[in-house]
DNA sequence: CCTATAATGATAACTCATTATCATTAAATG
DNA sequence: CATTTAATGATAATGAGTTATCATTATAGG
C-alpha cells in the first residue's frame, strides 16, 4: 500500500497550500523547509504521481518548463516578466467562438496575460536610487 | 555572401505560401517536394537564421514543438484536436486588463483556441460507415 | 521489536529536439 | 572552365529535463 513519509507530506503541503502552479524546482526549495534532504527525484516521482492521479494539473506556458498545482475549475494564467512567477486568473472573456472563421468549432480556450504583478509593478515604479 | 540554394528557396517558399505556422517536420516534408535530398540539418539551419533575423516569427503552444511562420501583426492560435494543424486567428479579444487583480499590469496577451478545424468538423459530423 | 517492502536519495541513463562536425557539393565570380 | 568557400547532408554530439537503477532507509502491520 501507499505509506506516508515525511518527504511525500511535505511536497503535497507545498502545492496545497500554493496559489499558484509551482515548478519542480520551486516545490524542492519550498519542501526542503521541511525535509532537508529532500531529492529531486523524490519530488519528479510524487508530481508524477499525483499528475497521473489527476489530482495535479500541469501548466505549460510556452517556452517555459511545466509548472504544477492542485486542480481546479477554469482558469487562466498571469506570467510577471519580472519575478517569472505565474498567477491564476480567476476572471475569464468567456465564449470566444465569435473570433474563429465560419465552420470551425471552439471547444476550449487557454489565455495567457503578461505583464508586471503588483510587487514588481509597485517597485518598477520607484526610482531605485532617489 | 549569402549564396542562393535550391534548398534555400524551397524552405523559404513553403513557409512564405503557408497561411499557418509549420512545424521544422512540415517545413521538410514539404520542402522536400521541391529537393528531394533535403536534410533536417538544412531546415533548422535556415529556420535558426530567419529566426535571427526576425523574419521568422516562433510560435509555441504548449506541449508542442514550435512552429514557424513569417512574423505578420499581432494575432492568435487556433489549434485544431483531430488533424493537429495550427491555424492563424486574426481576431482579438482586445484589452483584457479588466480581468487581473488591482495593481497587476497586463502588457500583452497570448490567447489559444483549441476544437476543431472547419475540415474536421465536417468530417466529424459524417457518419463514417453509412 | 521484527519483517516485508514501499519510498527515498544519489546519480547514471535516457529522450528527443536541436546543434556541431566534417567531408562533400555547388553557387558566385573571374 | 577554374577557384573559392558558403551551404549542404549524414550523423555524432549536446543539453536540459525527466526517468531508471539500486543500495539504503523507514513505514505499516504483525
Amino acid at each position: 500500500m501507499e505509506r506516508s513519509t515525511r518527504q511525500r507530506t511535505a511536497i503535497r503541503e507545498v502545492l496545497a497550500s500554493s496559489d499558484r502552479p509551482l515548478l519542480a524546482d520551486e516545490v524542492l526549495a519550498y519542501a526542503q523547509n521541511n525535509v532537508p534532504g529532500l531529492g529531486i527525484a523524490t519530488v519528479y516521482r510524487n508530481l508524477k504521481t499525483l499528475v497521473s492521479e489527476e489530482a495535479l494539473q500541469v501548466v505549460n506556458l510556452p517556452g517555459d518548463k511545466p509548472r504544477f498545482e492542485f486542480a481546479h475549475h477554469h482558469h487562466h494564467h498571469f506570467s510577471c516578466e519580472q519575478c517569472k512567477r505565474v498567477f491564476d486568473i480567476h476572471a475569464c472573456p468567456g465564449d470566444l467562438s465569435r473570433l474563429v472563421p465560419e465552420g470551425f468549432t471552439v471547444l476550449k480556450h487557454e489565455l495567457n496575460l503578461y505583464g508586471l504583478c503588483s510587487q514588481c509593478a509597485l517597485n518598477s515604479g520607484d526610482t531605485k536610487y532617489a
